[in-house]
RNA sequence: GCCCAUGUAGCUCAGUCGGUAGAGCGCUUCCUUGGUAAGGAAGAGGUUCACCAGUUCGAUUCUGGUCAUGGGCUCCA
């Protein structure tokens, strides 16, 4: 007698040592609802295997994220099954579960959204047939007889080893698969088909292209309601949707990739220079500028030519060839060769606000998330191995106080030596140690990307989490040992010796465009008072106080709060409404009361109004809150 | 760069089975508006439907190409 005890505590006893069938048997009798697989030693399988008698069971239950990602491989099949039905010269590839979803490569056609509702509804009645996945194990040789018709399954499976190839039938559909798969099809409550796309076949541009098709399931429909509202929102808070609406930049034809900043958008974007102007004075940077167009000679010095070139935009002048910068180091090297350093005059931080420009691929270009020109607000550190730790310290401690001031969070990657790279050994085990040195210091958890470092040097790359929870790289912290060398950087030493300062190239916000569009959707437009574009709107409720209202814009405007006047002649309620869908924190309403008084009547964006406050009663919390830039709502 | 989709007024979009275009918002003017989420009326606005060719008596509509945008792929030393 065996007994297994499911997830919900309760015991069935078997008479014989129990296959996953009989397990999945008494799961559908009402032991264990949520059953989906099990764990056996550690190894994740479906629920038609062979149970040891001494194995170690784990039950994944519906709410386990594993559980949700058997779910949707097994959808991903029923997807492929339907498919097939509708396309039957479509060929299958592989089809596996992704972040959000799952995705199925198929050779076929291609196919637009519209042919979605029939694949849909196909898969429906997959599903109502509730039908089993069953694993089959059959020889390398049956596996190649059974896929024939199928290149891309027997390229799979020559690949594999001779023994043990799994596949999976749910019905008459029958697919190469390691598993695990849910009990039946039956389990999939909310599916829905997301989008379609092209895709390479092994991901090689020179292979076939395949037709990528997404979807996503959830074991309740209620559940797929959700993750479609979050969608939605997610695309309410689109910052492409939201420069357009809040008049905030554009992007022309004449100049794609190539982002334009209305005097909203500069607004933000000098708020947020001013604010990082301010955080890195505080450090002891100080800031360059170096040109935009540099000679062919420099990026031949710098490497880039040679490893960049065809990301560069180059032009010839009075017969000399030049490039446009796609980075700002090059000019950096030139400024710190133009002195004498001591090491007394180590640690040298040198910020710079650079534009670049890198001819990204025509595809790859999205809003401000990837363009083709932007600033990035770079900054050099040349210093000595014994600086390492502590200046990789101080960048993570600044990175820290300019993200918490957004309400961003981040988590932190160390990527160490690739294969292909310069240096010596030695080198490279000082550099890297002096990143994770700072690393533990600093004492917030770090994940290690092996052998994914720059060429030149180890990085740690520092990835910040949105409002809605999506991650990003910004930040990055690159120590370099290329560049010191190629341009023969030097500094006097104690001993009066010259020696090689070490490089480190470091970023916050990344690009800033980016950063911008990030910040957008962070706060979904509705930026704290210290970014807000117009910071407070004033209303008069007649067109007779509008000259009143213009004298107290000015008074504001000296105090240095950025403040607009609506003149149009509408209804006080339209006015007020149309400057809270722009999100202006300071809604200030002008009528007789407030003129003959000297008054001010405030509304900020949680809907609370304050009447009668003087100016100073208005300006003194105001002012105090935009110098504070905090993210508190409540101002007075 | 590759695959698919899209490109019509400042914005969001409709439309023309081929006969030179519409709505709402916005804008202008007038009337209104005296206190916290959309007042009313009239008017202007498209070098004519991204651009360039082709078919046609005639193209915004059909065909081809180009460019751009969106979703992916790839790329992001």
């Amino acid at each position: 007698m065996i007994s297994i005890t499911f997830p919900d505590k309760t015991i069935k006893e078997f008479e014989n040592i129990p296959t996953g069938m009989d397990v999945a048997k008494s799961i559908s009798e009402g032991f264990a609802r949520n059953c989906v697989a099990m764990r056996i030693d550690g190894n994740l399988l479906d629920l038609s295997r062979e149970i040891q008698q001494d194995s170690s069971i784990e039950f994944i239950t519906v709410n386990d994220e594993e559980g949700l990602d058997i779910l949707r491989h097994s959808t991903a099949h029923v997807m492929a099954e339907a498919v097939l039905n509708i396309y039957p010269d479509a060929k299958l590839t592989i089809g596996p579960v992704v972040e959000d979803g799952f995705y199925y490569d198929i050779k076929m056609e291609p196919v637009s959204e519209e042919a979605f509702p029939a694949i849909e509804s196909e898969m429906q009645k997959i599903i109502k047939a509730k039908a089993g996945f069953e694993r089959q194990v059959v020889s390398k040789d049956q596996a190649l007889e059974i896929f024939k018709d199928n290149p891309f399954k027997l390229e799979l499976i020559n690949e594999l080893a001779d023994q043990e190839i799994s596949l999976y039938q749910n019905g008459k559909f029958i697919d190469l698969c390691r598993g695990p798969h849910i009990p039946h099809t039956g389990m999939i409550k909310g599916v829905k088909l997301l989008k379609i796309s092209g895709a390479y076949w092994r991901a090689d541009q020179e292979r076939e292209q395949l037709q990528r098709l997404y979807g996503i399931s959830f074991f309740d429909k209620k559940e797929l309601n959700k993750y479609l509202h979050m969608i939605e929102e997610a695309q309410k808070r689109d910052h492409r949707k939201l420069g357009t609406k809040l008049d905030l930049y554009s992007f022309h034809d004449e100049a794609a990739g190539m982002p334009f900043f209305h005097a909203n958008g500069i607004e933000i974007w000098n708020a947020l220079l001013a604010y990082w102007r301010e955080e890195h004075k505080k450090d002891g940077y100080v800031e360059t500028k170096t040109p935009i167009m540099l000679n062919r000679k420099l990026w031949e010095q710098s490497g880039h030519w040679e490893n960049y070139r065809e990301n560069m935009y180059t032009s010839v002048i009075d017969d000399e060839e030049y490039a446009i910068k796609p980075m700002n180091c090059p000019g950096g090297m030139l400024l710190y060769k133009t002195k004498a350093y001591s090491y007394r005059d180590l640690p040298l931080r040198a910020g710079e606000i650079g534009l670049v420009h890198r001819h990204e691929l025509s595809g790859a270009l999205s809003g401000l998330f990837r363009v083709r020109a932007f600033h990035q607000d770079d900054a050099h550190i040349f210093m000595t191995a014994d600086h390492i730790r502590k200046e990789v310290m101080g960048v993570l401690k600044l990175a820290k106080r300019i993200y918490s001031r957004f309400g961003l969070t981040f988590h932190l990657e160390l990527s160490t030596r690739p294969k292909k790279s310069i240096g010596t050994d030695e080198q490279w085990e000082e550099a890297t140690n002096g990143l994770r040195g700072a690393l533990d210091e600093y004492g917030q958890e770090y994940f290690i990307n092996e052998g994914d470092g720059a060429f030149y040097g180890p990085k740690i790359d520092v990835h910040i989490k949105d409002a809605l929870g999506r991650t990003w790289q910004c930040g990055t912290i690159q120590l370099d040992m290329a560049l010191p060398e190629r341009f023969d950087l030097t500094y006097k030493g104690q001993d009066n010796e010259k020696h090689r300062p070490i490089m480190v190239h470091r970023t916050i916000f990344g690009s800033l465009e980016r950063f911008f569009g990030i910040l957008v959707e962070h706060f979904a437009g509705k930026f704290p008072l210290w970014m807000a574009p117009v910071q407070a709107i004033l209303l008069p409720i007649n067109q007779d106080l509008a000259g009143y209202a213009e004298s107290v814009r000015e008074k504001l405007d000296e105090a240095g709060i950025r403040c607009e006047v609506d003149k149009r002649s509408e209804t006080l309620k339209k006015k007020i409404r149309e400057a809270q869908l722009n999100y202006v924190p300071l809604i200030i309403t002008i009528g007789d009361k407030e003129k003959e008084s000297g008054t001010l009547s405030v509304r900020t964006l949680d809907g609370k109004v304050r009447m009668g406050l003087s100016m100073d009663e208005f300006t003194t919390p105001v002012l105090k809150h935009i110098k504070n830039r905090t993210l508190d709502e409540s101002i007075f």
